[in-house]
DNA sequence: CTGAAAGCGCTTACAG
DNA sequence: CTGAAAGCGCTTACAG
């Protein structure tokens, strides 16, 4: 079975190729009834134009790479993959995924090079790459940075992301309101600034509330999420009985940290309240469903896709900041204090 | 900046286009000279081949299509996804990904007439749209079935996947070596036969045994896997309180049912051992480390890559049906049962 | 409103 | 061992 090619379409509607191309691209002067021969054309050879041929021709790959962390099954990647692609499908691009360790500066600028793809766009991690990014800006590349680290350094780029501090204020501004004056905090270095920016969220939020901080009640995990919130929730728990509440720097610390709660024989929400921060897959899954800080990795996906569109359509775009609104998910780990059923 | 073509290499090392061409594809008869020439032309030009328009001139898109079910951050479809991208850039081949509910069947015919793609690896929950595999069959479409639910009537495809029963089969030969009598077990039903199989390994264990299976020590749930394996961890231990170990049909099935032992106030593994499977992302990262079955994902995936593009290749190789090996990952989430401390 | 010609940047036969 | 010509299937100016 041999191709059906615009010139089939050509022949068969009795026109120039030029004028199926105008109908294929939407393009005004064409005439009703040409219109109509060439769509009809085109749906019995069931045509479908040729990507390649077009991209050659056009000078446009019609497709964004999307560079990610490893691994990208990771909560917080794969999320950002899923919406990602499902908002350049929407913009009529295709995706191009990278993700990797080595290499992966080389792989991006030859996919470039190669017009395998027309901009990036960077997660986070990758971002933080000094060589990527100083190539990327010298070869004038189209790209936008998604949750950046910010105080990156960063010349060029457009960033789409959320405020961390903001958003983590959010949690504790909740737990306060539900009347908890002793909240624990389990935060974990990556490295980042999220980290410590979400800290400082919730260090406003106390004093906002006239609630002294208390370093001691802040645990700061080094490795793995699940396990450090794990760690941090015994520690805290352990040592500083007064506390009813926990807040986490991201839900897999929250998972972790609802375990420990469990293995001290604790329940949740009615002992320990708990908060978590993303609202990853398996936030609203688990039991209970985490009460978290929903970070709309949709529209930091879409805003991030189209912004990057309009940089390729015109070199010329202004990079921008863009700062989206993260919310309060309530769910079912935090309780009123006044509800309690028993103290220790 | 405009682009380097062919054409500047092969001006400035001097020779004709076809030689640089032949450079660029590792043919043979080129002169050890002139192939030093072309390289360092290369090379000084930083030049990258086009990729549409080797794709045009080719007829190749050199570009595979992934097609996973919604949404791709689940555990499983986002490893697959990662180990897919991986394997298929090592083949020289791009990876385009492709999910979502509705219209699905259509977006990955029409990338396919529109030579986007040169052949489909479908997961398990696209494989059961019969419009798509129809219509894939007919238009002679190169593609494989990972992990297929079997007895799928595909009449073409060919298969790369696990051997469900023969896996779950390992987990309670495991426990039963352990000196566990009396085990449960949680399974959920996904419309899929991998579930079934599943519990007919457990089944086929216990009976290889020595140990009657008991229909009323089987949980099946309907839903969420992780409410599941808590409401079923929940109903098992709650009534029968001989109960020592609990095996579930995956990982996440698996972490409700260990939430759902601590709040019972139970110990893991001291009072209750638990097994998982899939080995997902969390479950080497939870407290304590689940013990599961390893599904080889990173093989499957490379093995399904590498036969597509056998395929492509020489559309008249023959369908094949691999099923590569499972294996038990010893971590901390069961004891041996002598070793407990204390009975109910 | 419509079309003929040239070109995008490669590779594929074919010739020598 | 090397090269000149044609072609892959579209779109981009340009003309009318």
């Amino acid at each position: 079975m041999t191709r059906v090619t615009l010139e089939d379409v050509a022949r068969k509607a009795g026109v120039s190729t030029k004028t199926v191309s105008r109908v294929l691209n939407d393009e005004p002067n064409v005439a009703a009834k040409t219109l109509e021969k060439v769509k009809s054309a085109i749906a019995t050879l069931n045509y479908v134009p040729h990507a390649a041929a077009r991209s050659l021709s056009r000078g446009r790959a019609m497709a964004i790479g999307l560079v990610v962390g490893w691994p990208v099954n990771s909560p917080y990647s794969s999320t950002l993959v899923d919406f990602a692609l499902k908002a350049s499908m929407q913009n009529g691009y295709r995706l191009a995924l990278f993700s990797g360790e080595n290499g992966i500066c080389n792989q991006i600028v030859q996919a470039y090079l190669g017009k395998q793809v027309d901009g990036i766009i960077l997660d986070t991690i990758p971002a933080r790459d000094r060589d990527l990014i100083s190539q990327l800006n010298s070869l004038d590349v189209p790209y936008v940075v998604v949750n950046p680290n910010r105080k990156g350094g960063h010349q060029y780029a457009s960033f789409v992301g959320i405020d961390d501090q903001t958003s983590a204020k959010l949690a504790v501004d909740y737990l306060i309101k539900l009347g908890h004056k002793s909240i624990g905090y389990i935060t974990i270095d990556t490295g980042l600034n999220h980290g410590a920016d979400r800290l400082r969220g919730y260090r406003q939020s106390l004093t906002e509330g006239g609630i002294p901080f208390r370093e001691e009640w802040v645990f700061r995990g080094a490795l793995l999420p699940f396990q450090d919130g794990f760690s941090g929730a015994l520690h805290l728990l352990s040592n500083y009985k007064m506390i009813t509440a926990i807040v986490t720097g991201t839900d897999d610390v929250a998972m972790g940290a609802i375990s420990a709660i469990y293995q001290l024989g604790l329940k949740i929400p009615d002992d320990i309240s708990v908060i978590g921060f993303d609202d990853i897959y398996f936030a609203s899954r688990i039991a209970p469903p985490l009460t978290t800080i929903h970070q709309p990795i949709d529209e930091i996906a879409s805003t991030a896709v189209k912004q990057l569109i309009k940089m390729i359509d015109d070199p010329t775009t202004k990079p921008v900041d863009i700062v989206l609104p993260t919310k309060l998910v309530v769910r079912e780990t935090c309780n009123p204090l006044a509800e309690r059923t028993e103290l220790q």
